[in-house]
DNA sequence: GATTGTATCGAAAACGATTTCGATGGAGGG
DNA sequence: CCCTCCATCGAAATCGTTTTCGATACAATC
C-alpha cells in the first residue's frame, strides 16, 4: 500500500510536508503542494483509516446497533431500510461511514458497548433494540453521542414517531365516518418499544373523550407485531359473543395482513363487513384490496432527524431529548362510512 | 481510554508481557498472565481496533457494498435484510464486523473502492450494485476478496439464485395446471443485475421444450423492479388485441402487486380470469387475495454462502466462481386449473 | 550592514497495539 | 562448581498518520 513516505520520496519532501500538503495546510508553498498532490494521485494515494483514526482519536463511524432477536426477523420492518437509507445519507454527506452492531449475535464478544468502544465510534444509532442491558448503554452514552429511534432510554436523545397523536387521530378519522364501537389491536406492551403502550394509550384517550363506549372485549394485546401474531389476536376478537364494534385499529400494518386470511375463512369482507386501519404505512397497504388505510410512518424523516441530532451532539451542542414526528394518515377505501 | 501501558502500570509487568498475556501467548507464566488479565477486567480494557488494525493489518471488517440508486428505494427489497442478516450473522460469528459501502452517495469520496482500501477491510460483499464501473472494482478484488450476490461481474465470485431454472419451472407448473398460453411480464434487461434476462431465458426456453405457442405480445419488458412499472408493463399486456394468454408469470412480487389494481379497475379476478404467478417470495404473498404464488428466493442461504465464500476466500482458498442457489415454488391460490 | 520578521520545511514525538530478540534467572547435568 | 538450557520477561522497533516546534533562508526595515 502507498504511504506518505512513498509520496514524500517521490515529491523529494518530507513526510510531514506531504501531510500538511495533503490536508490543506498553509504553511506549505503552493508549487510543493501541487506538486506533492500530482505525485499521490499518481501513485495512488489512499489514506489508512487506521493510522488516522489512531492519530486523530476520530474514526468517522458510526455504528448502528440493533438486536437481532432469533426467531423473529430482526432488520424485518417496513420502516428499517428507507430509514436506515435516509440517515446514511445524510452521515456519508458529512464524511462518517456506517458500522452495523448487533447485541446477541457474536460469539465471543458479546458485548455491544464493547465493541463501539473497541472501534472508537464517533456516535451511535439505537433501532430496533429489545432488550438490552440499559444500564451499560446509558454509562456508554456519557462518553459517546447516541440517538434512538422509536426508542425510549432515559438519558439518551430519542426521535420518536408520534404514536399517541396518530393512534388518536384514527379514533377521531373513524368517528368521523360514523364509527361509534372501535377496537383495537394493540401490540406488545412489555418490550421496550413504545409504539405498543403509546398507541394503545391514544386509542384509549380518543375513546374517552368521544365519550365512545368499550368494554374489555374490544382490545387484545397480541403477542408480536408479525402478520400471525396479529391473525391469533385478530381471532380472539372476533371469538366473544357480543361483537359490537364495527371498525378495527390494528398497531401494524403487518398484523393487518394477517388478519386477511382470518376475514376471508370466516366470509367477512372488508370494508363491507368490518373496516380496518392499521399504522407504518407499508407498501402493499397501497396496492392490496383496493387499497387499505394506514398511519404513515415518516421513515425518511425519522433517519434524517437521528442523523441531525447526532451531528448536533458531535458538534457538542445541546438536542431536545425527544423529538417526536407526526404519522401521516393515508386514507383509501378500508374504512367505510356508517350511516346512523 | 484504558490502554495496555495501563494496565501495565497496575500489573507491575511490561506492555509487551499485557498485550501477550491478553493474547494467549505461551512464553507468559500463567500466574502472570491470571494478575494481568484481572488488572485488565478490573480497568474495564477494551482493545483499540485502530491500532491493532494498523499494526496487524487486518482490520476485521467487511464492506457492504451497494448503489443507492436516487430514486428508487435502493434497498428496499425483500431479499435485502434477510440476506444480510444471515450474512451478518455468520461474518459476525468469525470475529468480522460489517461497513456499509454505497458509490453514489458521499459527496466527497465518491469512489467507493477507495473507501474498501482506506478502511482496510478485509472482504466486500457486492449487492444491489447498479451501474458500478466494473474495472475499478475488478482490479480491486485482485487486492481484496470479494463476492457478489445475484450479480455476475467476470473475476468476482458470485452466488446466485437459479432464475434460469425458476423461471423455466414456472413454466412447467403452468403446464401441468393446463395452461397453455403463458405471458411473462419481465424486469429490465439492460441492468447489471442478471434476474431479468436470465428469467426471460428460462421462459423462453421451457415455452421452447413444451412447444408452446407464444408471440411477441406475450411479452412485456418493463421499465423498473417496482409495483407501478409492473403495473404499466401488465395494462400494455392486456391492452394488446387478441389476449390468449391465461396465466401471466411477473418477474417480481412487486410487479404481480403492482397488477392487483389493475385488475380490479378491469373487472378481472385472479385465477378465475387470469392466474399469476411472482417470483421472490415476498411476505405479502402468503396473506393477501387467498395466497399468491411465487418462487421463493432463499435469501437466508444466498447469505450464508455469500459469507462461505468469502470466508474460504480469506482463508486463501479457492472458491467456485459462480454457485447458483434454487428458488422454490410455494404454490398457493392464484393459478388455477385449466379444464382443457 | 545588522536586525527583525515571515514563509516554508523537516525532525521527532506521539497514538495503542504487536512482535522480535536479547537478557535474566534458576534448574539440571556433568 | 561450572556450564547449558529453558522458561519468562522487557526494550525497542514498527504500523501510517498528524502535529508541534525548531531550523533555515530570504525579504524587508532602519
Amino acid at each position: 500500500m502507498v504511504t506518505i513516505y512513498d509520496i514524500a520520496r517521490k515529491a523529494g519532501v518530507s513526510p510531514a510536508t506531504v501531510s500538511k500538503a495533503l490536508n490543506g495546510r498553509q504553511d506549505v508553498n503552493d508549487v510543493t503542494r501541487a506538486h506533492v498532490i500530482a505525485s499521490a494521485t499518481e501513485l495512488g494515494y489512499v489514506p489508512n483509516a487506521h493510522a488516522r483514526g489512531l492519530k486523530m482519536k476520530k474514526s468517522w463511524l458510526v455504528g448502528v446497533a440493533y438486536s437481532d432477536g432469533g426467531v423473529s426477523m430482526p432488520l424485518d420492518h417496513p420502516l428499517f431500510l428507507p430509514l436506515l437509507d435516509s440517515f446514511k445519507r445524510i452521515m456519508e454527506a458529512e464524511g462518517y461511514e456506517l458500522l452495523f452492531f448487533s447485541d446477541t449475535s457474536s460469539l465471543i464478544g458479546n458485548n455491544m458497548v464493547a465493541h463501539c468502544f473497541s472501534r472508537q465510534v464517533d456516535g451511535v444509532l439505537l433501532v430496533k433494540l429489545l432488550d438490552i442491558e440499559q444500564n451499560a448503554l446509558r454509562t456508554a452514552a456519557q462518553d459517546i453521542p447516541m440517538v434512538s429511534c422509536n426508542l425510549l432510554i432515559d438519558g439518551i436523545p430519542a426521535v420518536i414517531t408520534d404514536n399517541f397523536r396518530a393512534a388518536y387521530q384514527a379514533v377521531e378519522y373513524l368517528y368521523s365516518l360514523g364509527h361509534r364501537r372501535i377496537a383495537h389491536v394493540a401490540g406488545p406492551l412489555d418490550s421496550l418499544a413504545v409504539a405498543g403502550p403509546e398507541r394503545l394509550a391514544g386509542y384509549r384517550a380518543a375513546l374517552a373523550d368521544l365519550h365512545l363506549e368499550s368494554d374489555a372485549s374490544d382490545f387484545v394485546e397480541s403477542k408480536g407485531w408479525a402478520p400471525d401474531d396479529g391473525a391469533e389476536a385478530f381471532l380472539q376478537l372476533l371469538d366473544r359473543k357480543d361483537r359490537l364494534f364495527t371498525a378495527v385499529f390494528f398497531a401494524s400494518d403487518a398484523m393487518m395482513m394477517g388478519a386477511m386470511p382470518v376475514m376471508e375463512r370466516l366470509g367477512l369482507s372488508c370494508p363491507d363487513d368490518l373496516s380496518l386501519i392499521g399504522f407504518d404505512g407499508a407498501q402493499w397497504t397501497e396496492y392490496v384490496g383496493g387499497g387499505y388505510t394506514t398511519f404513515r410512518q415518516q421513515a425518511e424523516l425519522l433517519g434524517v432527524s437521528c442523523a441531525r441530532s447526532l451531528l448536533r451532539q458531535l458538534d457538542g451542542d445541546e438536542v431536545e431529548p425527544i423529538v417526536r414526528i407526526p404519522a401521516e394518515l393515508v386514507a383509501r377505501h378500508s374504512c367505510c362510512q356508517i350511516i346512523v
